[in-house]
DNA sequence: CACGTCGCG
DNA sequence: ACACGCGCGACGTGA
């Protein structure tokens, strides 16, 4: 077999794939997608050819040899973006981790190197390829020399090849005569000027005709057209110039030893640990060797009784099981891993009953050391294991390694932690998985054995990372720990009463209608009120209102446009009032109704990984906007009771994101103000407009208001000036007072966002980290969206750490004092809580106590909590 | 399925 | 000159 050399044109591919390839960043906001790009490429490359020799060359910055006489000429090269620029010595540092040779030589182009390198190849019997986005390297091309040219088409990368014989078929040129080519026509990219008025067209003619640029001149006055002849006989100078810069040196001094250019094994330890930095998840199942390596576990599928029992117990003896379960509302089977090599599943059918693998579940679970799953809460919805057991849940752990993502699969997390690459839930169904009942058996076995493997395996890097962090207490102690609460609300429920919800619809159903006529009579057609596009065209076309505002796909119609066009036209105001009803009855009264469950209970899930600050989400339905703002919405909590017997505890913390902002940020003016306990936005108001405190007026205290919430979000005069209807000018004037005011926490703000821009991301005071990074974009706006992130998500997340620390004790306390009183629903900062009547001053205590309790700051945090007998009196 | 809108903290 | 307040989820419309 002869020997083959692959050369690959480092800038110029690392070009293509950042260009050809979405912009990628690594968790710190780097970007990344040229590299990744550029291996992607790498590897197809080495699959197809199987080298024994491989070299990367790059230019070097200084001005090279060729180019510099044409700099010299024209000024200088076109700018590299900077996201790409970032990445050449990441790239180097790549291949220098894959052990990988690199060729540069001060003074000299990638394109010299390349085809010196070449030609030594050639000379030396191998068959040589090299890889370039440069169709200049075609000059290079012989029957033993391919050029391959790879591009992207549609997503896809496609390699267009050649030898000779392509180069021929395509330029009806030999490949020294592209250099004859690319002289006359020049090349933009390469800074080769050429001729004036001479393209590709004439550049081929003169070519083929005479052979070369030279003996083009020795025959310049046969040359038609005349315009192209005059422009050669007026250009020589440029020409001479232009073939010289288009001619690829093969004979540069650069060291020619081959053996440097060797291939050795790529995937190296310190490739791995690189790679796995870089976010580049895809390729780690190529790491064999460092615990990457991997293919996919077998799993067995068990229907013997006997063998199922005996492979139960071996699980509930094991220090560290993996567990999936698959269910609809019995358990329809059940995977087990119990080591690298050993995953089972066992499907219900005959004896292996769904009870009977409930309760085998169960003591597996009791018994095992570890218990790793992939979703905890919903396994508790099947089986009831042991609360003091331990348990790791891998997708909240991957939660925690980075809340950004909008969803967690175990493919992905076997991929990025056992470098291990699986087929996804998608790609073993075909598509979206089929309910439980018509799976076929070997499918479903595949996929929960494969969730309980990675599980499994997951866990100890998992918890490595997490340690690394600094987040094992907050995934141990706060996350783990609120799966069985967030549970325990979820199984409980809140009582709805049917009756007076559909009343209450009827009830807007009435109002919604009587509008509906108003409006159209107003308008003189009828429409669909709920289009914003045709109530836009009725608006702003037919009506000629002024102040139309522009989105997407038409005009803007939101509250706060509609709002000051009421005073324009009265229809306004009755627009603005049907979509307040007719949102009450599709989302609330509408909505609710259809999510009361046989119980006559509604049954919402509580989300732990949705959201990227740390807060738990509310679904199907949404409990946590349940309206309260305006009166008619806030009725609808009436509907909302407790139990027989029961009252409902409502407690929220006051003004806690504030508080946290307090204690974060250490500043005494804010931190005494809440100590003397008095009204902070009027305190506020007093000391940024300098009056007493008994004199701030209503305005006065309502915008101090606003500019504490601001703050809060992440300040912009901009958005303050929105709020307050007040110029911009005017609110700049307000934040600079409210800094001055408070010195401390600006400091603090300013600190946060530096951080982030040094470290990538923030930190809550329980340690629970947000990656930010668009503060790593080019864009101004995803930028300053970026900087307001990071000043708002230490503060939102940390008071959501603190109301997730008191839930866990909340409920830990009344079930362990033997309370029959339950905690229902979770809104950011208010709890509710159903307590029985008898019970109501104990659980009332509970609350208060272990609320305020949750976190020692700075400022104490205070509760507010009322009773009532529906949601509406308690609030 | 994306968008606009609007409910909550 | 011009961008925009932070975090969510549900609904209706219309391509």
């Amino acid at each position: 077999m002869e020997g083959k050399l692959v050369l690959i044109d480092g800038h110029s591919i690392l070009n293509r794939a950042f260009y050809g390839m979405p912009a990628l960043t690594n968790s710190q906001g780097r970007p990344t997608g040229a590299v990744y790009g550029f291996l992607n490429i790498l590897f197809k490359i080495l699959e197809e050819e199987k080298p024994q020799y491989l070299a990367v060359a790059f230019d070097l910055h200084a001005p090279t040899f060729r180019h510099k006489m044409y700099e010299a000429y024209k000024g200088t090269r076109k700018p590299m973006p900077e996201e790409l620029r970032e990445q050449v010595p990441v790239m180097k540092e790549v291949l220098k981790a894959m052990d990988v040779c690199i060729l540069e030589k001060e003074g000299y182009e990638a394109d010299d190197i390349l085809g010196t390198w070449a030609r030594k190849g050639e000379r030396e019997g191998l068959l040589v390829t090299i890889v370039s986005g440069d169709r200049d390297l075609l000059q290079l091309a012989t029957d033993r020399v391919l050029v391959r040219i790879p591009k992207t088409k549609g997503g896809k990368t496609v390699i267009e090849d050649y030898h000779t014989r392509e180069v021929l078929e395509k330029y009806q040129l030999t490949p020294p005569q592209i250099i004859d080519l690319k002289a006359l026509m020049g090349d933009s990219s390469d800074n080769i000027p050429g001729i004036p008025g001479v393209g590709e067209k004439t550049a081929t003619k003169l070519v083929s005709t005479y052979g070369s640029l030279e003996e083009a001149y020795a025959h310049l006055e046969e040359i038609k057209p005349k315009k192209a002849m005059e422009s050669l006989r007026d250009h020589y100078d440029l020409a001479v110039l232009s073939k010289k810069l288009a001619t690829i040196c093969t004979d540069s001094p650069v060291s020619l030893d081959l053996e440097q250019a060797r291939l050795k094994d790529l995937y190296t330890e310190q490739a791995y640990e690189l790679f796995k930095e870089l976010n580049f998840k895809n390729l780690l199942p190529r790491f064999q060797g460092q615990g990457g390596g991997g293919k996919e576990p077998e799993v067995q599928i068990l229907e013997e009784l006997g063998r199922a029992e005996e492979v139960f117990a071996r699980a509930s003896g094991t220090d560290k099981l993996g567990l999936a379960l698959l269910a609809d509302q019995e358990i329809r089977g059940v995977a087990l891993s119990l080591g690298k090599e050993e995953t089972y599943y066992i499907p219900a059918a005959g004896f292996l009953s769904g009870a009977w693998l409930k309760a085998e579940a169960e003591r597996a679970m009791n018994g095992a050391g570890e218990v790793c799953v992939f979703d905890l809460k919903e396994i508790l919805k099947h089986t009831k294991p042991e609360r003091n057991g331990q348990f790791f849940d891998a997708r909240i752990a991957a939660y925690l390694l980075n809340p950004l993502k909008s969803s967690y699969s175990y493919d992905d997390i076997a991929k990025e932690f056992a470098g291990t690459a699986l087929p996804s839930q998608e790609e073993i169904f075909g598509g979206k998985p089929p309910a439980a009942a018509d799976m076929s058996p070997e499918a479903a076995a595949r996929c929960c054995g494969l969730a309980a493997w990675t599980s499994r395996r997951a866990s100890a890097p998992m918890m490595e990372k997490l340690c690394g962090l600094g987040m094992e207490k907050l995934f141990r102690e706060m996350e783990m720990p609120l799966v069985f609460t967030l549970d325990d609300m979820e199984k409980a429920g809140i009582a709805v009463e049917g009756g007076a919800l559909k009343e209450y619809g009827e009830k807007l159903q009435e109002g919604i209608s009587a509008l509906e006529e108003k409006i159209y009579r107003q308008a003189g057609e009828t429409f669909n009120i709920n289009s914003p596009k045709q109530l836009g065209v009725i608006l702003f076309d037919k009506m000629k209102l002024p102040g139309a505002k522009k989105t997407k796909s038409g005009y803007s119609t939101a509250a706060d446009v509609l709002e000051k066009l009421a005073p324009e036209a009265p229809v306004v105001a009755d627009i603005l009032e049907y979509r307040q009803l007719a949102k009450l009855k599709s989302t609330y009264a509408d909505g609710l109704g259809n999510c009361i469950a046989g119980d006559g209970r509604i049954h919402s899930s509580f989300n732990q990984t949705i959201t990227a600050t740390g807060r738990i989400s509310s679904t199907e339905p949404n409990l946590q906007n349940i309206p309260v703002r305006m009166e008619l919405g806030r009725q609808i909590r009436k509907v909302f009771v407790p139990r027989e017997g029961c009252l409902f505890i409502d407690a929220d913390y006051s003004q806690i994101e504030l508080r946290v902002l307090a204690h974060l940020s250490g500043d005494e003016k804010l931190i005494e103000a809440y100590r003397e306990a008095k009204d902070i936005h009027r305190i506020t108001a007093s000391e940024v407009f300098h009056v007493p405190f008994e004199e701030v007026t209503p305005l006065q205290r309502r915008n101090a208001k606003a500019v504490n919430f601001g703050i809060v979000y992440g300040i912009s005069s901009f958005g303050l000036s929105q709020d307050l209807s007040i110029s911009r000018k005017e609110a700049a004037d307000y934040i600079e007072k409210y800094f001055h005011t408070y010195p401390k926490i600006k400091e603090f703000l300013d600190r946060t966002v530096e951080q982030a821009k040094r470290d990538g991301y923030v930190t809550t005071l329980f340690g629970r980290r947000r990656p930010v990074p668009e503060l790593f974009s080019g864009n101004f706006m995803q930028r300053s969206f970026g900087e307001r992130v990071a000043m708002n998500s230490p503060i939102q997340g940390t008071a959501a750490d603190i109301i997730k620390i008191a839930m866990v004790r909340v409920n830990r306390r009344l079930s362990g004092e033997g309370l029959k009183s339950r905690l229902l629903l979770q809104v950011h900062d208010e709890l509710l809580v159903e307590a029985p009547l008898e019970e109501v001053e104990k659980a009332s205590r509970v609350l208060l106590e272990e609320m305020k309790g949750a976190a020692h700051l700075e400022v104490e945090l205070e509760v507010d909590m009322h009773t009532g007998k529906n949601w509406y009196e308690a609030k």
